[in-house]
DNA sequence: AAACTAAACATACGATCGGTCGTATGTTTA
DNA sequence: TAAACATACGACCGATCGTATGTTTAGTTT
């Protein structure tokens, strides 16, 4: 894997090196917040369990809320190089939304997050908390919504699919994946299999060929 | 409204007063934790909000988990005050469910909880925290999700509805309905109403007619 | 009336929280 | 070379956390 793009172009060798561990302690937070919720984080924690000083990071953050939301983009991230980028490998449509669904599936199961879907996770908590945070996870769930509605749109244009409202399936669509989530997390024995079934039904709910008169 | 069923046959005045207390704390703590999170609970902010002592609020519960416990079984009981026992005025069936879901879109506008649904703020939080309190939010769900097909499986035999598999037909509404209350939170000024209109169409398109050859 | 019980309170503890401050080190720029 | 900048650190602050212990008050039981 190559250097993040973000921090590639950077010349500044102080600024580079501030990047770097600014992303590292951003990604150990995304999981620790899949656990422990966006809200259970720490500086201190944090910087105990990368070897650093407590006020190392944060001067690198400045405040606890713009950790939080250094964290959301780099769960977001990590969630766009596991599910999304790698399903644009498949034809745009029905096709692609089925690939999607399927490393949606390995996300959700493999510990990518030990807490499982972070998006699932920390929404519902702050869902009722207005603020840069809650913005972020928002704007993260709408463009996910946005994303499967638009293959939606897709197949449907190019005839693969019946016609239907794309809006209201990926709103549907995006509810299972969510409950699912949960149900994996909960059933730590059974279920597992079962679940991504119960996922794959509902897709198949909206793939239905278009009737041909 | 009478006196709560678990305190009616006390006679001893002291435990009848600590019961009281601890309903009135439980029932606060439920509202706080719709909004912050059952992690979010702390003993003291309790104590405060109702004019009591931190170490009073200590004695009634103990510890901090017992606490979180009892504010799940006061939202619990909230909630099947405020959705389920109306609900069971209907008959049984298509027009329960419907009747269910509609005092469910009651039940997450009007402020019963001040952050919405409690189930689906917490059970997201606490899925990957093995403990009572995850077990007591697991029955809770488990207990709502069995309703919903309960009154499914009584529609399909009484042949109001098509033939379907009410578990999953179940695990899907109940999935809309937690995606629904957290759009509701989200959307501050738009898609209150249209929020409903989706999970209205969820459950129609399980409730249609049964095809008769 | 005495013994007992539960609720409620007061106090104190160790720990951790987010945040501030001053400082040292390394890097870039003027 | 000097000034400016960014990371990183250690020490410390006030506040709050959950919990433990002992005491007071109200009510019940013997």
């Amino acid at each position: 894997m190559t250097e993040h793009p973000a921090t590639a172009e950077i010349v500044d060798r102080r600024l580079l090196r501030g990047a770097r561990t600014r992303h590292a302690i951003a990604r150990h937070a995304a999981d620790v917040a899949s656990l422990e919720g966006l809200t259970g984080l720490s500086l201190g924690r944090l910087a105990t369990d990368l070897g650093l000083s407590k006020s190392g990071v944060q001067t690198l953050f400045g405040t606890k809320e713009k950790l939080q939301v250094a964290a959301v983009e780099a769960a977001r991230e990590a969630f766009l190089d596991a599910v999304v980028r790698p399903a644009l490998a498949a034809p745009p449509g029905a096709a692609r939304l089925r690939e999607l669904i399927e490393l949606w599936g390995v996300y959700a199961e493999t510990p990518l997050f030990p807490g499982g879907c972070f998006r699932a996770a920390n929404l519902a908590d702050f869902d009722s908390r207005p603020g840069q945070v809650r913005d972020a996870l928002f704007r993260d769930q709408r463009d996910w919504r946005d994303l499967i509605a638009g293959e939606l749109r897709k197949a449907a244009d190019a005839g693969e699919i019946a016609e239907l409202d794309a809006g209201f399936a990926a709103f549907q669509l995006d509810a299972v994946l969510c409950a699912a989530n949960t149900a994996l997390r909960l059933g730590d024995k059974l279920g597992d299999k079962l679940v991504m079934i119960k996922v794959r039904r509902v897709l198949d709910g909206f793939l239905t060929p278009p009737v041909t008169t």
